[in-house]
DNA sequence: CACTGTACGGAACTGGCGTTCCGTTTCAAG
DNA sequence: CTTGAAACGGAACGCCAGTTCCGTACAGTG
């Protein structure tokens, strides 16, 4: 798809890599506002090479970010198969978090603040596993039963959009972490406010009901 | 301070105030990156207007914010007084949670990621307000003992700075929240990591510390 | 009502961004 | 090795931000 005439230049692609790793370290300490002239002067390469993998500025913040959300996507899926669904989620939490310290970037759009159509699928392949892994924690009874996929993703992202996050030293954040987790917990949960109905959850809902008729039909 | 000739020309005063509001509305909006340009048209007058009484883009942030700081602090006092002050407290997160899905700057600002030195007065002000308010309801048994005013301060910011407390629409900070609450309760709470020692911190650990000398000596 | 200096608005300046152009260099097929 | 196309770097373009300048208009005093 980013590759025209079959097989790539070995220069061009050894560039695209460079790009990608500058624009990852660029973006992730300036968030969306890091500039192009900065993410080719780190990759060792002019502005106008950038502009040969990817056309605009948009298309690598996207390249960036769903290399990101793709690779939570993976340790969540890795999650979902642990013995104990709790201590999985707590790991995949912990390690997002800390990784977020250091990468503005991914905070900023985990949320759905930028709707970069790319991104879009990776954050849905995230939340399916995610909902996977918040169902199995809820089965063991240590999750709190009212809790869906997109509030963790929302509280991850509010756990980055905290400025205070990024002071590497203050470790604020694990704090922050530890309140939201001890939030989680099924002990003591006080019932949440009604989640909206997004169209995501909308089709989770009439495929259950469908399920559950159809082999309401059959018995 | 800012009116050099005792009395302000009555236009000038005026003016003053409609950039103030529409600075409020233009940073509300879009944060830090609200132009001056915006601000100017939606107050209705030119951009050198602006400079008359905010000699620089951070003098006018700068006011903006430290009346929000301000009016936070004023809501906070009054809370301490309360009969119920984890009662109090649910409402100051409340309003506050509310207040800023209309209001981006104040999140952005909140924790500590901007360094204005007005600010930071009106900060300090609202963090001491808000230490009585949660020493208070840590005596009351409601709150977690091993959270202090700064962490509220942090999580407030991070429920502003979650992307997705921005949809009104589909009040998901509602649900953050929750979250929050049910982990700051005193009940099942699991220890958190040690606060890191700020400044802030230490001056107030001495103060005690001196004082119970004191009382030693004396008694 | 005249007058003076304050405050006004819009044009102009500077700098940095995203993006494009173009002459030059480098890869790799024959 | 030759050679044509692909990829390169850096200069150039348009735009919009923050900030400053300057001729004009008006508020407040006598």
């Amino acid at each position: 798809m980013a590759t025209a005439p079959r097989t790539m230049r070995a220069d061009a692609a050894r560039n695209r890599e460079r790009v990608l790793a500058a624009a990852a370290a660029v973006f992730g300490q300036h968030g969306v506002d890091g500039s192009l002239p900065q993410v080719a002067e780190r990759a060792g390469v002019g502005v106008a090479t950038i502009y040969r993998s990817f056309p605009t500025k948009v298309d690598l913040l996207e390249a960036v970010v769903t290399e990101r959300f793709r690779a939570l996507a993976d340790r969540i899926t890795l999650a979902v198969a642990a013995p104990s669904p709790w201590e999985a989620l707590l790991d995949v939490l912990h390690a997002t978090a800390s990784a977020q310290v250091s990468d503005r970037v991914f905070g900023q759009v985990m949320g759905e603040a930028f709707n970069l159509p790319a991104v879009h699928a990776e954050r849905e392949r995230t939340l399916d596993a995610l909902q996977q892994l918040v169902e199995r924690a809820q089965q063991a009874g240590d999750l709190r039963p009212d809790v869906v996929a997109e509030d963790i993703l929302v509280l991850l992202a509010g756990l980055a959009g905290s400025p205070t996050a990024l002071d590497r030293r203050g470790r604020s954040w694990e704090r922050h972490l530890a309140v939201l987790v001890d939030g989680l917990r099924a002990e003591g949960a006080h019932p949440l406010p009604r989640p909206p109905l997004t169209r995501r959850r909308l089709e989770r809902l009439t495929a259950e009901l469908r399920g559950a008729l159809a082999s309401c039909r059959r018995g």
